[in-house]
DNA sequence: ACTTTTTATGTTAGCGCTAACTGCAGTCAC
DNA sequence: GTGACTGCAGTTAGCGCTAACATAAAAAGT
């Protein structure tokens, strides 16, 4: 990269730069304003005049001016940016939640600075001390469990909070979300309806997965359920876990009636297992998921499972977000979004 | 929460803010020392004499100070952000690459901004753009097809920059990939070894796809093969695009041979669907996918693929973006990590 | 004892931008 | 013509932090 000097001020091309950065009193002096009225140009373009403004923006074409929103940020105590944190990225559970929010995030001006929570070694109150640093004006956050040290630092930032996935009482600021207790007490009388003998559970080893379990298995139990089979697995949750999971209920005795997986990736891997053993879904084993990922109405058979619009989670989440980051009023802080059986063919 | 007014300037309680922000200079005030120790407290601690250091950090926990990156990258020209663009974070083959990358870039110190490509009403450059306004340390690029104007963005940057998941000989700065072209070679002579007599394809419409696809098409080409079949979806790749793509192919009159797929998520869908029609794998049709996902060696049959060591991708690139950002040398800008045929019951 | 070196901290000046205010034409009413 | 207002651009003063230099205190050398 040659780096040319010039006499003058004026650049000459395109990509020419003189020292260092183009700032906005590089791009002013081109165009023969003061650097607030560029600023202006490119914030609030409606309150500068038309004639000025196709200065400026010449100017700030010639140069390739890059505004630096780290100097906008910090003069203007709004950085513009958005915290998500999410359990893991890999999971594909959250993927259209984050979806959604960063691209409605993105129409509205905010850029999404994710942070993925799954590292056992890394705290959540680290991670959220780390984003800190960033001064993003909103946060998302997955789950509603958070150690007394993270609460704090969240609450001191005093910027909206969104807690997602779950729903409680007390959110620290808004929650968007489900009732796992109530999605475990669905799934037990759905079992009970459809009448199968034997439950077997594959539950992966997060917070609410267990919930779930343990809520539909109380559930059972109240009515008259009992001999349950568990394999538990560690999350998050894949295809392997879920076949070996199977395995392990197999291997334990179980040979008919229904198992219920903590994820639809769990059961995909529950009907490879069983099939390739020659047991028939749902005649033998009748199987239950839970998410129904786009995959699972095309698994072969199709899944049952419980579905949560997990869009609809990142959709209300922006919304309420924006809401409080511009001071507008929102009807309510808790959303609970619900969820549905989906009955097909696996039971 | 309510805000005391005190006389004194001190913090009562580790909570107790004054008026706004808990400053560097509230630190330094109740340390009893200057600002820049407190910042070196933080920042370089081993330049600091022990003493120093207990009484500020004594100070930031009592204030529960969060320092501001924007200021200190603002003054440091330094901003610890680096930044990734992927085409879809919904899109699972990408996922373990990127967290690698998210991963060891947070070891170094540093937090990824994520970009979604993914959007087609976007063009990269605005994302491009958009992201260099938070003025990252390094940028990670997937793919290396970018418009001109993109390019100009990105050298007037002058930042390292890594291309992933692709192999060029004129990289922007440096890349981390594999021939594209070459896997459909080695695909296509895979495919005339096993003798499998006819080949359907089913790939999806992005662009290092469709490279695979017409360069497996080819070679086969210049050995004989003739009547080809091909599905094209349109991306991000799904199970029910695969089952479709498949129901094209057998509309067609494909009933024998092999069906290659340009993802193991499409492959998936193929096996469905073709087992929903009671075809047998790989005995009437065989089938291979690409990417070698989690999931591919526990499908039913395990699937026959083209495994690309996703996670390598992912480290090589933080390796050669740190060395580039610390100014150390680097071997070579240009790493190939190929890739292999995995042969399981699918073909 | 007196330089020289080392170590630890402080002072100053800005990084690039914007909020808040000031100034100055032009417009309008009466 | 006077005052009041409107629309637009400019001036000033920081936002919170750190690089670079300056200084003071302690350690080491002669």
């Amino acid at each position: 990269m040659s780096r040319q000097s010039l006499g003058k001020a004026e650049a000459k091309s395109s990509t020419t730069r003189m020292k260092g950065e183009v700032t906005l009193d590089v791009v002013a002096k081109i165009a023969g304003v003061s650097a607030i009225t560029v600023s202006r140009a490119i914030n609030k373009p409606e309150i500068v005049a038309p004639k000025t403004l196709e200065k400026v923006n010449r100017a700030i074409v010639k140069t390739g001016y890059v505004p630096n929103l780290l100097a906008g940020a910090l003069a203007s105590r709004s950085s513009k940016l958005i915290a998500a944190i999410v359990p893991s990225i890999a999971n594909l559970l959250y993927a259209e939640t984050i979806r959604l929010f960063s691209n409605r995030c993105r129409e509205a001006g905010y850029q999404v600075l994710l942070g993925d929570s799954g590292y056992p070694e890394v705290l959540e109150e680290e991670l959220v001390a780390a984003i800190l640093t960033r001064r993003p004006d909103g946060i998302l956050l997955t789950g509603v469990d958070h150690s007394p040290a993270c609460r704090n630092l969240l609450l001191a930032a005093n910027i909206p909070i969104v807690e997602t996935w779950d729903i409680t009482p007390s959110p620290l600021d808004i929650v968007v979300g489900f009732n796992h207790v109530k999605v475990g007490q669905a799934v037990a009388s759905f079992i009970n309806k459809k009448g199968y003998g034997r439950v077997g559970f594959v539950t992966a080893d997060d917070t609410r997965g267990v919930l779930r379990r343990q809520s539909a298995q109380q559930t059972l139990e109240e009515i008259g359920y009992q001999d349950f089979l568990t394999a538990s697995v560690s999350a998050p949750t894949t295809m392997g876990y879920g076949r070996s999971g199977a395995q392990e209920l197999l291997d334990k005795g179980f040979d008919s009636g229904v198992i219920y997986c903590s994820s639809d990736t769990l059961a995909q891997g529950v009907i490879a297992e069983l099939q390739s053993r020659s047991f028939r879904i749902p005649q033998d084993i009748a199987v239950i998921g839970f998410g129904d990922q786009v995959f699972s109405p095309h698994l072969h058979p199709p899944l049952s499972t419980v579905h949560i619009d997990r869009e609809r989670i990142g959709r209300e989440a922006v919304d309420a977000l924006l809401a409080r980051i511009n001071n507008q009023p929102i009807k309510t802080n808790i959303i609970d979004i619900g969820f549905t059986i989906v009955e097909r063919e696996s039971t």
